[in-house]
DNA sequence: CTTACTTTGCAATAGCATTGCATAACTTCA
DNA sequence: TGAAGTTATGCAATGCTATTGCAAAGTAAG
């Protein structure tokens, strides 16, 4: 268990340090995306300096992506197996409730291909919906 | 001219001061969304907090949309004529220069309906499409 | 002209993101 | 093993955006 995490750190070149994996752990913990507050709050004490460099080396290295939900914090989440610090392939959608404040991924939900104007050019696409999430509206 | 721009402000019940006349006659010349910052240095020399204001009454008032361009600073374009404060028709995708760093509204690239996984319900939506525009693709 | 309301400008604050630097931990190689 | 070098951590400090409080200036109405 604690290998596995561990094997997931290495396979991205990431030393395994105690801190990493706790906030690794910590995230294959989580529900919904969670901001670098959060990763302070649920976690034994520790510094926040820390953790804001330790979420971006994962980013960096492919393990988490970061998502601007528009609330001002940005939120981390896993990244499926097939992503690489390069090229984050997190197409997918993300989901911003707001009757629960909570931003999740929406895996499955892939993003249209759009038409653009003449002469632009799509590089990289983010897509926030928000409404109500299905915990919050049964 | 300025006649239409005083028109524009008091159709949506702003009272038509010196300072909004400015900002919004400001906003009109735009082709691009502009942040606060972009419109600070714009203008001639004016107090920040009251560019602030002035926008956010603009945005209560259906006069701009704000847009979140993932770069942290708030972006705001004028709206098409049929917005009002309650209800942003502004449902056009918005397009972010990884070039030239300016951030445009694509009002004919119409966002698509999405499936939402059982339970979501969906009540906004915002879409970035990031990439290189027209003029820096040339 | 006086009163009431709105707008403006300044001061101040809060929160997130980010960097510099010194120390601690860990690696490596002789 | 131990000295040197690299990496990670913790603390201090800073920058930027957003936002509010309050008092002064401006505007409108009677």
């Amino acid at each position: 268990m604690t290998q596995d995490i561990e094997h997931r750190l290495k396979n991205r070149q990431v030393n395994p340090t105690a801190m990493r994996l706790l906030v690794l752990d910590f995230l294959t913990k989580q529900t919904a995306a969670i901001s670098l507050n959060d990763l302070e709050k649920g976690m034994a004490p520790s510094d926040r300096i820390t953790l804001y460099r330790t979420l971006k080396t994962f980013e960096e290295k492919g393990l988490v992506h970061s998502i601007e939900d528009g609330t001002g914090a940005t939120k981390y989440a896993l990244c499926e197996q097939d992503c690489d610090g390069e090229n984050h392939h997190d197409l997918h959608v993300h989901f911003y409730c707001n009757s629960c404040k909570e931003t999740f991924c929406l895996p499955n939900t892939r993003i249209p291909e759009l038409a653009l104007p003449n002469g632009f050019k799509q590089q990289e696409m983010n897509l926030i919906i928000k409404g109500v999430c299905e915990q919050c509206s049964k």
